[in-house]
DNA sequence: AAGCGCAATGCAAGCGATTTCCTCAGTTGC
DNA sequence: GCAACTGAGGAAATCGCTTGCATTGCGCTT
């Protein structure tokens, strides 16, 4: 039974004014005197009037909506940095479109590139653009910026932490601890931050002088539980076993754990872990994880600010937020 | 830099037909001969046209969107019916639009208001609408679902599962294991699923000839961990402590355990806990979770279809999905 | 007193699709 | 052989809103 809309015709008619007034009292565009204002909310509300998107849309250009591409919903560290962007955003009169790609993928491209094209006055990119030049061209072509993933030689501007850095301080922190023989968990190597926080890793212990062992490390296929129980498998199948493991999320730490556990090895009494992102879990599983924490409400409100920076014709540079070593039970 | 688009005129110019051909093309509501449609197609190609939104969405009056009103965007339970829900809808041509009511409520009703009125061609609901007059009366005024969370005495279409039997499932095993004393861990009894499991809990002990206590009966503010974790003081207050609690959602059931751990209880040596949902993180919990699953993916598939249905101009009734209990470490 | 500027408002032209009529041929039916 | 039908495609109205341009008073300057 879906109810009649009234359209700003019926308004200005029961105002007794033109619809360009009517316009104008919603929009604020120009002056209109008090009077005559008075009258037609008076007629907005009697009617219970609100302006069409459609036609609001087609005539702005605008929809007030941004678009957040995110890679799986699944993932607390993706939906964390989701809530900081759509508070960001209301506070500033747009709304967020989070669309799952995970959950989406089989309808194909089409639909999303043309959410992205056309309906979305901009969008925040969560997911690695390498190798997809079709999604690479939109980019440059509209408002766009990239947030925790992106592309190093692109001047799509970025929200993102010191990668590199923060597994460094990670890495860093197991070695001051005395471990020498220190395993990386990483994620798939296509992305750039696992690239860098591969990189971090190599340059903390080479820094203490301490061998890169290809042995000790590991490259999941994805960021789920299992792949870090896995991995597990691998590094415990070395004739000498790591003391310590830095991997490179909270979920596939977690996995870690479990893995370990069921191999019979207490964590941290046998083996350290670390991992990476502060998800909310990451408190509260036992052993608490000590891991970098990443400002996830921070960067989803960055990267809002600076897509409408963007928009507003501004070009904001690059952004990097700082991240934090917590320290808790696991390591 | 935004780049030139293509709009409907230039596709017809450019093919030497008129607009209309060009629709027909695009929307198949008319045959067009071969000969033609191959030429709209290469221009179409050749422009990479797509056609707005906006337009499209003044003249038809639909938008493809559904949007989903989430409580928290923060709960993973929400998160897999959104992702079950993102999944029906893409393969039927439309696109969820999730919204966190919680990282958007700064900007008060009025935002929202709009977009679930004017900018979304149904609404799938999974909040509490108990109490707030505005959003219940657009609930009968157009295509509206209920998911999960429903007023027993509404005729708005919902799809849930049956909570009171899947409490009193849950309670039926601890008694079954032996347990006498069982608490309730409880959130807001405002809230109808609330309602239900409380009554379902009551039903299995009193069926059992088991006394209903007070004093083992929590309410929580909110469904996060510190709530189950806080829980937890005022039952080891009791004089006769419970031997089991089964907690209304994973996550307060995580935060019981916790919260026992840090009283210097084993689970479920010295205290049985069963959660609720079976969340993707109750697997991997030490100790895993016995828990209710619901089938959160299924949930909203459902609602998607229902909705779908109702906006076909059916009328489909009620819907009650599956429960299961899922029996692992922590009972 | 003529001229100016300005506030307040209306008129009407878009914005980009879809869709309802029409028209024009070329078939059919009888 | 002619009316009726059908397939293909065009012209133009329409959807609801914003906004540039025009108009009208009216108070002020010079």
């Amino acid at each position: 039974m879906p109810a009649p809309k009234p359209s700003i015709d019926a308004v200005a008619s029961l105002a007794g004014v033109s619809t360009a007034t009517v316009s104008r009292v919603l929009t604020g565009s120009k002056p209109v005197a008090d009077e005559t204002r008075a009258r037609v909310q008076a007629a907005i509300q009697s009617l219970g009037f609100q302006a069409s998107p459609f036609g609001r849309g087609l005539s702005t250009g605008r929809s007030q909506l941004l678009l957040v591409l995110v890679p799986s919903g699944a993932n607390p560290y993706f939906a964390e940095i989701v809530r900081g962007a759509s508070a960001q955003a209301s506070l500033q009169g747009y709304t967020v479109l989070p669309m799952d790609l995970e959950a989406v993928s089989g309808a194909g491209d089409a639909s999303l590139q043309l959410l992205a094209g056309m309906m979305a006055d901009g969008v925040i990119n969560l997911m690695p653009l390498a190798g997809r030049p079709s999604w690479l061209g939109m980019a440059h072509d509209r408002p766009w910026v990239n947030c925790s993933e992106f592309s190093p030689d692109d001047d799509v501007p970025h929200v993102s932490i010191d990668h590199a850095q923060a597994a460094t301080d990670a890495v860093q922190y197991l070695i001051n601890r005395g471990h020498r023989r220190i395993a990386l968990v990483n994620g798939d190597e296509r992305l750039l931050y696992a690239r860098q926080r591969r990189l971090g890793y190599e340059v903390a212990l080479q820094r203490a002088g301490l061998p890169v062992e290809p042995g000790l490390r590991v490259t999941t296929l994805a960021n789920h539980y299992a792949d870090g129980s896995q991995a597990v498998a691998a590094l415990l199948s070395q004739v000498a076993p790591p003391t310590a493991v830095f991997a490179v999320s909270d979920t596939l730490a977690i996995g870690v754990i479990k893995g370990l556990r069921r191999a019979g090895l207490r964590v941290p009494d046998d083996m350290a872990v670390v991992g990476f992102d502060d998800v909310p879990i990451a408190e509260v599983f036992e052993p608490s994880l000590t891991t970098i924490a990443q400002p996830m409400l921070a960067l989803g409100a960055a990267a809002v600010d600076m897509l409408l920076a963007r928009m507003a014709g501004q070009s904001p540079g690059h952004r990097v937020l700082p991240h934090r070593l917590v320290l808790r039970e696991s390591a």
